[in-house]
RNA sequence: GGACGUAUAGCUCAGUUGGUUAGAGCGCACGCUUCACACGCGUGAGGUCGCAGGUUCGAGUCCUGCUACGUCCA
């Protein structure tokens, strides 16, 4: 304390220019670096979310973000090392989008690498340029690169209390060897399989996709009604579907076993028409009675619930559909009819929209149409990226086993997910249902090109097949590899392709599949033992309620899988950002406001103080006014600060003052609610608390102390020195309860009179209050100072006087307490209002403050 | 169809185990050059707490049903 404070206090504090100075010094300083010797009981780690790098940052993330960096700040203050990284996501789907439209290219595994390869000057994305996927990859990581650039350059902005030494990419070399290491771990303990199943398919990107990448969305289609004809005699049975063209690829038709209508045909044969081929009649309870004639055709496959009765009713295949989206050549073997085959082949070759367009047709020049095609909107399966609803096509996949189709193992993750703390609780339900409703294994690998490749080669047999069965798996210390370009031990890089040689596996994981070992990722997991005994299990995952399925859940199964435990004891869920009608803000609907115009237009604290007044996993508005608010307290906060700052420093001493003792009491009690508050990860409320106590101490205790601070006229310096000391410790404190929220402002006010950084300061306590004198306070006096002051403002007001107008005499009518209390601040009071008379009178009932202004000149003319 | 959340002043939101007359900010109205602050300060108006029942001495708060909106799951 007796070295010089950095700066002196200016004349004229703003908040300008602010988050350069500090984030530069706090970089320089190493503020938020972490520290390496603490022990886990002493660490407080926070399993960032890699934001995505495609494009610009969302608001929603900014809000995010800065709700958990206010609970890292509080950590940090109750003396934990915070172990902060900052991850990039960058591997996957939306980069690859990104690098084809940026740079105007399209990826062609077919091709080799070309080093002299540059993309075209003027991208046009109606021509895109093929490139290898080694180009593609390149062109990639160039633009992530730039990307991750500018995403740190805002988050520093913003002030994210993050060690920027802690960076880690989910396509860097890290994470491929983290995410391979897994895989290996999964394959080895048979978590990991590869299977030949039907699969949701988007035909657009060419890839398969999971189950937590679907979303509904409702879509125009139409019911065509057509009958079959029985074998068993009696009447043809009328069907009604939305995908008539897929009727060559029938295998059955289901009905619900309560349903009277279908009952006497259960067990017997129909025959579908044009193609003649005689198919099942089944008895399956998702048949729904109330959909369209109440029986279902059940194609191989028109959408998951085909999947489920072709695979419950053992029903034959006879897949139709090819990987683009198109009809085969070939009809189904089981259409053997001459007109059947003919009926096929004016299919054969179409997309699924012209082959529809075909068959309805056909089915009216037959005479089979029982009636013209009734339109209705209903849902339809979207790979969530994708723009083309998804097709089942049957194809080889690996998977990793996630209690989807094992009861047993989803038990024991639901019970990890009550193990979980949630903040706030009820955002468990989400967990809780997603899982309950699972309903395959996760489907793990893509057909892309920029990901993380599965760590596996297959031997090509004597007969240039290749054996699937018998991968040939890497030692962990090789990882990570590149099958498509590393050769396996034991091999040479001519036999790549050659009989009796060997091929790489093609496909590269899903994204989530390297997220979700985030904790193990930025823990260091075997790479670094002793990081990771220090950081792991981490403290908290913070994250969007939208990702809990994905992200959450994918991270909690790695976890329990590889390590039997949960990866993180807290999870703290944010809300939505909704723009100001209260819609969801999102891109297409064009309603998107980028973080850096608004950082730009209030300010970082401005800004955080919006994202920190949210309650923890609401949805919220975004209120620019509540950022004026934010900036308002932040200019508030500087010139406050000024004003304590601007006498003397009184030394060492007791504060005496009752009305000063009353202010570090109620003071106490905020520090203790904004405690519990952070605590319970209830960063709003701590907020809320502390400003709740700022603004009267403001309005009414620095304009009741004023006078009495200032000494003017004062026998002795002993009510001075209470003041000065009063507020100097209320400044001191209120800057560190701030801190968390406000770190740009208080780091400067800091600066101003105290070595180091506030941010390295310890929490406030309640204790070092009561020391200074709070216990003997009492908050009733200074509510009751405010009060009369109130009164003395009113009349001043109604007047339209000056609030520095005089007032002649000052009467308060009150019971024993209040009276007690008046006179314990009359001195105060007489500053504040400018009082020259101030009667106390002790009543019984009758209470009442009566005004008296002096005469003014005003009213004289 | 099931689940979760939300519903309080014109707007955005607080309101902790039920307890005097339901709060804040913005906006609005009327004022104030007050020696920390005009990026300011003061005063004021403004609410049948979504609807209908119930429990209780007492309900914005607890229970039941309903409605609207949002989200998730099927």
């Amino acid at each position: 304390m007796t070295e010089p404070p950095h700066q002196a206090v200016p004349d004229k504090p703003t908040l300008d220019g602010l988050e350069q100075r500090w984030d530069a010094v706090w970089q320089a300083e190493g503020t938020y670096r972490f520290d390496r010797t603490a022990e886990r009981a002493q660490v407080f780690s926070v399993d960032t979310p890699p934001p995505t790098v495609s494009g610009s940052l969302h608001m929603g993330s900014v809000f995010g973000y800065v709700q958990t960096d206010s609970l890292a700040r509080y950590q940090r203050m109750r003396g934990k090392a915070v172990f902060y990284p900052m991850g990039w996501d960058d591997n996957g789907l939306p980069t690859e989008r990104r690098v084809e439209n940026h740079y105007g290219v399209r990826c062609d595994p077919s091709l080799v690498h070309d080093p002299a390869f540059v993309p075209p000057a003027k991208p046009d994305p109606k021509k895109r340029v093929s490139c290898s996927r080694p180009n593609f990859v390149e062109l990639c990581l160039e633009l992530t690169e730039q990307d991750e650039k500018v995403f740190e350059d805002i988050w520093r902005q913003v002030g994210l209390s993050v060690d920027w030494s802690l960076t880690y990419a989910t396509i860097g070399g890290r994470a491929r060897r983290t995410s391979q290491r897994a895989f290996l771990r999964n394959l080895a303990r048979g978590e990991a399989y590869a299977t030949e199943a039907p699969t949701l398919w988007d035909v657009t990107f060419q890839t398969a996709v999971a189950q937590a990448e679907l979303e509904d969305r409702e879509q125009p289609g139409a019911y065509h009604r057509y009958a079959f004809r029985t074998t068993a005699g009696g009447a043809p049975v009328s069907i009604e579907t939305t995908r008539p063209e897929l009727l060559p690829a029938c295998v059955a038709l289901v009905a619900h076993p309560d349903d009277e209508r279908y009952q006497p045909l259960f067990g017997t044969t129909v025959v579908s028409p044009l193609f003649g081929v005689e198919v099942p009649v089944l008895a399956h309870e998702l048949a729904q009675p109330d959909k369209g004639s109440g029986i279902a055709m059940v194609c191989t496959f028109g959408d998951t619930t085909d999947v489920t009765w072709w695979r419950e009713l053992d029903l034959p295949v006879r897949s139709i559909l090819e990987r683009n989206g198109r009809l085969r050549a070939e009809p189904p073997a089981a259409i053997t009819s001459e007109r059947g085959r003919a009926a096929y082949a004016e299919l054969a070759g179409k997309t699924t929209k012209q082959a529809q367009a075909r068959i309805v047709e056909l089915l009216r020049e037959a005479g089979e149409l029982d009636a013209e095609p009734r339109p209705i909107i209903h849902a339809v399966k979207f790979f969530e990226k994708g723009d083309r609803p998804l097709e089942v096509v049957t194809s080889r996949q690996w998977y990793i086993r996630n209690g989807g189709r094992d009861r047993e193992l989803r038990d024991v993750l639901l019970r990890r997910g009550k193990d979980l703390d949630w903040h706030p609780g009820w955002t468990q339900s989400r967990y809780d249902s997603w899982v309950e409703g699972l309903n395959g294994d996760w489907l793990v690998s893509r057909q892309r090109f920029f990901g993380v490749p599965f760590p596996l080669w297959y031997p090509v047999r004597p007969d240039g097949s290749i054996d699937q069965d018998a991968p040939i798996v890497p030692p962990e210390s090789s990882l990570p590899i590149d099958p498509s370009s590393d050769v396996p031990s034991g091999f040479s890089a001519e036999q790549r392709g050659a009989p009796g040689g060997f091929v790489g596996d093609p496909d590269v994981m899903d994204t989530w599949a390297t997220s979700s070992l985030t904790p193990q990722i930025a823990c260091g997991w075997e790479d670094d033992p002793d990081l990771f005994a220090r950081t792991f299990p981490m403290d908290v995952r913070p994250q969007g309620p939208e990702i809990i399925r994905t992200w959450l859940f994918s991270t909690l199964l790695r976890s329990h899988l590889e390590h039997d435990r949960l990866p993180w004891s807290d999870t703290s869920i944010n809300g939505w950002i909704l723009d100001p009608d209260r819609k969801k803000m999102s891109k297409s609907k064009g309603n998107v406001v980028t973080p850096a115009e608004v950082l730009q237009r209030h300010g970082s604290d401005a800004v955080r103080y919006w994202a920190a007044s949210a309650r923890p996993g609401t949805d919220t508005a975004l209120d620019e006014g509540q950022m004026k608010v934010g900036r308002r307290l932040a200019v508030k906060l500087l010139n406050a600060s000024k004003f304590a700052l601007a006498f003397p420093e009184a030394g060492p001493g007791p504060v005496t003052e009752p009305v000063d003792r009353a202010l570090l009491a109620r003071l106490a009690s905020v520090v203790e609610e904004a405690t519990a508050a952070f605590d319970g990860y209830d960063y709003a409320r701590a907020l809320e608390r502390t400003e709740a106590f700022f603004w009267p101490f403001c309005d009414d205790y620095i304009e009741l102390v004023k006078t009495r601070a200032y000494a003017e006229g004062a026998a002795d310096s002993r009510g001075a020195d209470s003041a000065r000391r009063a507020l100097r410790l209320a400044l001191s404190v209120l800057l560190r309860l701030f801190a968390p929220v406000l770190p740009f402002t208080t780091e400067e006010v800091w600066s101003w009179w105290q070595p180091g950084s506030v941010h390295a300061q310890s929490w406030p306590e309640a204790a070092q209050l009561h020391e200074a004198g709070g216990a003997t306070g009492d908050p009733a006096l200074l509510m009751v100072a405010g009060e009369v002051l109130g009164q003395i403002r009113k009349a001043k007001s109604s007047a339209k006087v000056s609030m520095r107008a005089p007032v002649e005499r000052l009467e308060v009518r009150a019971g024993r307490e209040r009276t007690t209390y008046v006179r314990q601040v009359e001195t105060d009071l007489r500053g504040a209002g400018v009082v020259t008379d101030l009667v106390v009178s002790e009543v019984d009932g009758n209470d009442g403050v009566d005004v008296t202004l002096a005469p003014t000149d005003h009213f004289a003319g």
